[in-house]
DNA sequence: ACTCGACCTGAAAT
DNA sequence: AATTTCAGGTCGA
């Protein structure tokens, strides 16, 4: 057993409600004061007070990779500076303040989005809890039973009639195709790595190395999360609604017309021209731009009591 | 190349 | 209370 305190003085905004609460994680659940989930394969509890984080776990921990999880060493003053550009980054900015790109495991990105594609929220977090109760290591903490999501080799060796016990759906047959890939391909998680974005994009959505059920979004939800490439800006329903407004002074009347930002869905083509507009606007971090964007928009047309 | 309907399931809205 | 719509989309015709 062990309990780290880490003070938050010496970083910058830090706020683990935000983190938690932006749709960038799943499987993470709060009872209490504290937030219980894998942090590398360690199960962990963390709280929040203040200028301190408690962190407490049952094995041995290493501040080190907390920090690396928490993303505290990343210099968000600096990025918030960065894509400050309009009265609505500002604004939701100053509203949710500490937030950051988590760091988690690419492995459990992948298999979270696939997941959570075309779903809400309270539908993904049951459906992870199920796939985590279905394959994964159990472990016990403050007399509460939590489950690991499973690992990927795991998946791949499990069957298309198991996985749909697990309310995924279509997505069942997606999940198993896209770990059948990633466990036969030498390295595939590390070739990805060492991608640009761009190319990372392609590689995932197109060609031979193309996961089956991965388009742009998840794409890019996965190489945001779990691959910390900065430049990628997921563009979902969330997204699409608050767009105009926060990219503001940055798109001419003439996309405003074609697209006219009505649509629930894009095509690649579209899909790709407003990332790029919004790399062009909030350069290399347009991923932490997303994620303010996601949240004042959750606020300003969600009817979700969640936000 | 681009558009558009189908798709599993469960929550939320009507 | 039953029915329809919608949800952090993707695939294939």
């Amino acid at each position: 057993m062990q309990l780290l305190s880490i003070s938050l003085k010496r970083y910058g905004p830090f706020n683990l409600e935000h983190c938690m609460c932006s749709g960038q994680i799943f499987g993470w659940t709060k009872f209490g004061k504290g937030w219980y989930g894998f942090l590398n394969n360690t199960l962990v509890r963390l709280s929040q007070e203040e200028e301190k984080l408690i962190v407490y776990s049952n094995r041995e921990l290493v501040e080190e990779d907390v920090i690396n999880f928490l993303n505290l060493d990343e210099d968000v003053e600096e990025i918030n500076r960065k894509i400050n550009v309009n009265d609505f980054i500002e604004n939701a900015i100053k509203l949710y303040s500490g937030i950051r790109v988590l760091r988690q495991n690419p492995v459990d990105a992948i298999i979270e989005f696939i997941c959570a594609q075309n779903k809400n929220i309270p539908a993904i977090e049951k459906t992870i809890i199920k796939l985590s109760k279905m394959y994964g290591e159990k472990i016990e903490m403050d007399g509460i039973t939590f489950f690991k999501l499973p690992t990927i080799e795991r998946l791949a060796n499990s069957s298309l009639k198991e996985l749909l016990e697990t309310g995924l759906g279509y997505r069942a047959k997606y999940l198993l195709d896209t770990a059948k890939k990633i466990t036969k391909e030498d390295n595939y998680i590390e070739k990805i790595r060492s991608m640009e974005y761009i190319s990372a994009l392609n590689a995932l959505t197109l060609g031979e190395m193309r996961l089956y059920g991965v388009g742009l979004k998840v794409a890019d939800c996965i190489l945001l999360y779990g691959f910390h490439k900065l430049e990628a800006f997921p563009i979902d329903v969330w997204i699409l609604r608050a767009y105009p407004y926060a990219l503001k002074g940055f798109i001419d009347k003439n996309l405003c017309n074609i697209n006219g930002f009505r649509k629930t869905k894009l095509g690649r083509k579209e899909y790709l021209l407003l990332g790029n507009i919004a790399r062009k606007v909030f350069g290399k971090y347009a991923g932490y731009a997303q994620l303010y964007i996601y949240m004042a928009s959750r606020n300003l047309f969600g009817r979700s009591k969640k936000f």
